[in-house]
RNA sequence: GCGCCCGUGGCUCAAUGGACAGAGCAUCGGACUUCGGAUCCGACGGUUGGGGGUUCGAGUCCCUCCGGGCGCGCCA
C-alpha cells in the first residue's frame, strides 16, 4: 500500500515538474511514513517541506499544488489533506484497504535481478558453537529467508577455516589429551594457548579409540607431518565440524555451500591473487621477505601481511582469494555476517576487493554484537580462556529452537543484547514467542471448530467487507495489509527484527479483538454473513502470522502444548 | 592513545532526519471464569547520559565530554 501511495505522489510531483513548477534539479525522495497519530490518516509525507526548502518557496503552497496534481486511482483515497507546516496526509478508503485482503502473502519481487552471496557463521572448527555464533546464525538464516521471499537470488555459505595456526593448535591440543588418556602424559605439557574445553577430551577419547588415532598419539607430534594435514588436526576438524553441523540443524539453519579454505590453496587461487596484487603494486615484498598488502592512504591503516617471510600465507591472503572468488562467481552483492569484534577487518577486506578490480561497495558486512546470557537476573559467566562456556547446543536444548530464534530476532543485530534463559524457557505469554504462536494456534482452533460445524472459510469477495464493521476488524484489516510492505523493508534493510515486532503487534490486535468480543460478537455466530466474513478475516490473520513466523524460521503451531508439568508427576 | 558499536520510563528493547518518543516486563487498578483454554482494558512512569552545533524540524547527523562493550597480531 505504501508503494501505491508513493507512486501516486511521485507522479503528482512529476506532473508539476512537467508544468515547470519544479526545477529539473530538484529531486527530493518521496518517503511515505505511517503517522504516529491516527487523526493524520493512514499515511503521511513531508514532501511539501522538502520541496519548499529546495525551491525556496512556501511549503504550504507546494502542498496545495501537489494536492491539486494528484491523480489517484478511483476510490483509493477517502481523504487527502494538507497539515501545517508541510505534510500531506492520506486516508485510504476502507474498500481499498479491504481489496488488499485478496492476497495477503504475495510479496513484491523488489530484489529481482540481484544475486546475493550471504556468508555467515563461518566459525573455525576448533570447538562447539557458542551463543554469539547462534545470533549470527539465526540472523543470517532469517535474512536469507527474507531476501528470497522478496525476489533476491540468495545463496548461503559457510567458510571453513581449516588451515592455519588455530587448527594446528587444535590438533596439538587433541594430541596432548590423547596422550593423557593413554597414560603417556600428565597434562603438564599442555600448550599455553591450547584449547582447554572438556570437548577436546571427549574428541580425544573418540580419537584414541581408533587404531589410527592411538597410533598418532603414541608418536611424537613433530613426526606427524605438515601441520595442516596431520591426523590429529584432521580428526578434530571432522568431528567438530560434525558437532557444528548438528547444532545448526537443531536451529533449522541450512547452508547451500560449505567452502574450505584448503580448497583455495589447492586450486592455486591464493597464489594467483597474491601474484596479481604484487604485479599491480597493491602488494610488495619487504626486506624480510614478507609480502604486504598496501593500505597506504586508505582508512589510516597499516599495511597488512599476506605472506610471511617463511612463505606461509596468512588468513588474510586466503580471504582475499576467497572474496575475489565470490565476486567472480557472478554475485552482485556479497553480504558477510561477522561478530562485532571483527569490525576492524572491514577496511582491509574492502580495500582488497577494490585492488582485485571489484567494486568495494558490493561487500556489505552486518555486524552482530555480543549476547549476554542471564539466568534469574544474573549474568551467566562465560570464561573463554578456560573453555567453560555455554554452547549454542545447550541453549537450544534447554529453551527450544523457536524461542532462541524469535528472541534473537527481536533485537536489532548491531546492539548488544541480553538473553534471559528463564524468560526464553517460560511457556507463558510473557514470552513473546508464545504470545505470537498462541495467536496462530487460537485461529487454528476457531477454524477447527468451524470445520466441525461444517462451515467453510470463504475466499475473497468484496461483499465480505460489509459484515466487518467493528473498529477492531477495520484495524486488523489494515495490519494484515501492511505485511508485504514490512517484509519488503525488512529485507531491503537486512533487519528481521521488524518482522518480529510486526507480528507481535498484529497478534496483539487479534487477541484484543477476540477477547473484547468473545461474548457479544463471536467469530462463529448465528449470523451466516458475519460468520463467513469473520472466518475470512481471522484466516487471513493466521496466514500472515504463519508467513511471518516462517520468515523468522519459527514454527506456527496448530495448537499449543504445555511441556509436562513436573510438579504433578 | 586510535578506531568501531552502544547509552531511550525501575528492567529488556523499538522508533527509513519529520507531527505530542512507543511496546513488553515490573508495579497499581479493573474486565473475563474459559479447552474458542495461557487472553483483554486502564493507570503510573521520559529534559532520549551531559553540553554545544547543523536543520523549517534531531533519539537519529556533526563536535566535545562522561559512562559501558569490542577491536587495534606475520591468530582466524
Amino acid at each position: 500500500m505504501e508503494a501505491i501511495v508513493e507512486r501516486v505522489l511521485f507522479e503528482a510531483m512529476e506532473r508539476l515538474r512537467a508544468d515547470g513548477k519544479i526545477p529539473a534539479e530538484v529531486r527530493p525522495s518521496v518517503v511515505i511514513e505511517r503517522p504516529k497519530r491516527d487523526e493524520f490518516g493512514d499515511f503521511g509525507c513531508a514532501l511539501p517541506l522538502a520541496l519548499g526548502k529546495a525551491t525556496r518557496r512556501n511549503p504550504a503552497e507546494c502542498g496545495k499544488e501537489l494536492m491539486a496534481a494528484i491523480q489517484a486511482p478511483e476510490g483509493l483515497f477517502q481523504a487527502v489533506t494538507f497539515a501545517p507546516p508541510g505534510y500531506l496526509n492520506f486516508k485510504v478508503a476502507p474498500a481499498a484497504w479491504f481489496e488488499r485482503m485478496r492476497d495477503v502473502t504475495t510479496l513484491p519481487a523488489s530484489g529481482a535481478g540481484e544475486r546475493v552471496l550471504l556468508e555467515f557463521v563461518s566459525a573455525n572448527p576448533t570447538g562447539p558453537l557458542h551463543v554469539g555464533h547462534g545470533r549470527g546464525a539465526v540472523l543470517g538464516d532469517s535474512v536469507a529467508r527474507l531476501m528470497r521471499a522478496t525476489g533476491y537470488a540468495v545463496e548461503t555459505e559457510y567458510y571453513v577455516n581449516d588451515v592455519g595456526n588455530q587448527m594446528a593448535m587444535m590438533g596439538l591440543s587433541l594430541h596432548c589429551r590423547g596422550r593423557e588418556i593413554l597414560g603417556s602424559s600428565d597434562g603438564s605439557d599442555f600448550p599455553e594457548n591450547g584449547y582447554r574445553g572438556q570437548y577436546v577430551r571427549d574428541v580425544a577419547a573418540e580419537f584414541v579409540a581408533t587404531e589410527a588415532g592411538r597410533a598418532a598419539c603414541l608418536k611424537a607430534y613433530e613426526d606427524l607431518g605438515a601441520r595442516d594435514d596431520n591426523p590429529c588436526t584432521h580428526f578434530a576438524e571432522e568431528r567438530l565440524l560434525a558437532v557444528i553441523r548438528g547444532t545448526l540443524r537443531s536451529g533449522d539453519i541450512e547452508f547451500d555451500h560449505w567452502t574450505n579454505e584448503r580448497s583455495l590453496y589447492a586450486s592455486g587461487a591464493v597464489e594467483r591473487t597474491t601474484d596479481i596484487l604484487l604485479q599491480r603494486d597493491n602488494a610488495y615484498r619487504d626486506e624480510a621477505g614478507s609480502i604486504l598488502f598496501r593500505m597506504e592512504g586508505k582508512a589510516d591503516e597499516d599495511d597488512r601481511v599476506m605472506v610471511r617471510a617463511s612463505g606461509v600465507p596468512t588468513y588474510f591472503a586466503a580471504d582475499i582469494a576467497y572474496h575475489d572468488d565470490k565476486a567472480r562467481r557472478g554475485f552482485t552483492r556479497l553480504i558477510n555476517i561477522w561478530g562485532a569484534d571483527h569490525h576492524g577487518y572491514i577496511p582491509r577486506m574492502k580495500a582488497s576487493l577494490e585492488a582485485m578490480g571489484h567494486n568495494p561497495a558490493m561487500l556489505q558486512v552486518l555486524l552482530v554484537q555480543m549476547v549476554t546470557l542471564t539466568r534469574g537476573g544474573v549474568a551467566v559467566p562465560m570464561g573463554k580462556r578456560s573453555g567453560e562456556f555455554v554452547t549454542l547446543q545447550e541453549v537450544l536444548d534447554e529453551v527450544g529452537r523457536d524461542a532462541v530464534r524469535f528472541l534473537f530476532l527481536l533485537r536489532k543485530a548491531d546492539a548488544q543484547m541480553e538473553f534471559d534463559l528463564d524468560l526464553a524457557k517460560s511457556q507463558t505469554m510473557d514470552n513473546p514467542v508464545y504470545y505470537v504462536q498462541y495467536g496462530h494456534a487460537r485461529v487454528a482452533s476457531i477454524l477447527r471448530k468451524a470445520a466441525g460445524l461444517g462451515i467453510a472459510v470463504p475466499g475473497f469477495s468484496e461483499a465480505l467487507r460489509e459484515s466487518l464493521t467493528l473498529p477492531e476488524e477495520q484495524s486488523l484489516i489494515k495490519d494484515v495489509a501492511r505485511f508485504a510492505g514490512v517484509v519488503e523493508s525488512a529485507a531491503r534493510r537486512c533487519e528481521p527484527h521488524h518482522i518480529a515486532f510486526y507480528l507481535t503487534d498484529l497478534v496483539k490486535g487479534f487477541h484484543g479483538y477476540y477477547t473484547r468480543n468473545k461474548h457479544t460478537e463471536k467469530v462463529i455466530s448465528s449470523d451466516p454473513a458475519k460468520t463467513a466474513a469473520r472466518l475470512f478475516l481471522v484466516s487471513r490473520v493466521q496466514s500472515v502470522l504463519a508467513a511471518g513466523l516462517r520468515l523468522l524460521g519459527v514454527s506456527a503451531p496448530e495448537e499449543m502444548r504445555l511441556a509436562a508439568d513436573d510438579d504433578t508427576a
